[in-house]
DNA sequence: TCCAATTAGTTACTTAGGTAACTAATTGTA
DNA sequence: TACAATTAGTTACCTAAGTAACTAATTGGA
């Protein structure tokens, strides 16, 4: 098991997660990018689409699909900034009083995921990977 | 930073990782999906595609479209098994003549991203990470 | 033996991400 | 101040992987 080895983990474990989510959201009609976008808006608040995009490490194409699927779902709002070429992202009603139960959803499912691992190495692991791509990142911008 | 930073972590590496090995492989016209196929094939041998989609744990649709690619640009051939509905994937000579090229650059990228990982540390992770995806799939047939 | 069930692979369509090229708004500078 | 450079976001098109529904070949059971 080499290098190779090391980066098919990583690329099933992401796809594999990702699937799960998904699996876990469809009974709301929801997708783990749209998932992705409603936590960080419901954590951080309201905030540009960019910010979205740097928060979530994503280019800004992709994100504006996203936000629109979210639009049409009336899950969020586009409010225009005060420099009209902002567009600031507001979670709607509708999303606040169902993000509960969406939330309950997936916390269960990442628990259920990630009790086969005991604690101490899940934080160390943790702490790693968080490392690495830091220093990958990093070594990008140089 | 609790489970959804591990995932997001997850996510991040991998689409970084991708991102790096496509430049990469770019000056030959190769992409990360089909440097996968053909990578399977120089070290294991020609194999049906039903094999190959086991061993990357890719469903099929998309392993017939990587498959295609790299036939339109002869660096495999299809070969009908006994059993006509297989076909056995084997590499051209075009490829096994450029795959020393392909690899050394691929290796050296690989060892250029995993340089800022200790040794110590790296076997850990990817201990830890092989594991779990284990478990996952493990918990995923029962 | 014959027909149902399974298997290998393909086709059509989906999510998710990326780059390049664009528009519109804003900032900085000669 | 006027115009060049930058920034936010969109559009068009690409790779990559997924599911559902299909065809063709093979296997197994009544």
């Amino acid at each position: 098991m080499e290098t190779h080895g090391l980066f098919h983990t990583i690329h099933q474990l992401s796809r594999l997660l990702t699937k799960l989510v998904n699996e876990t959201l469809q009974p709301f009609g929801l997708y783990s990018a749209q998932w992705a976008v409603l936590f960080v808006l419901k954590t951080k608040g309201a905030m540009p689409q960019s910010a979205l995009c740097e928060y979530l490490a994503v280019e800004a194409p992709p994100m504006t699909r996203t936000i629109q699927r979210l639009a049409k779902q009336g899950y969020i709002r586009q409010v225009p900034g005060e420099d009209k070429r902002i567009k600031v992202i507001h979670l709607t009603e509708k999303a606040r009083e169902a993000y509960p139960e969406w939330e309950q959803a997936v916390l269960s499912m990442n628990d259920r995921l990630l009790e086969r691992v005991p604690e101490e190495q899940r934080t160390l692991v943790q702490l790693a990977l968080y490392d690495w791509l830091g220093k990958l990142k990093g070594d990008l911008h140089e």
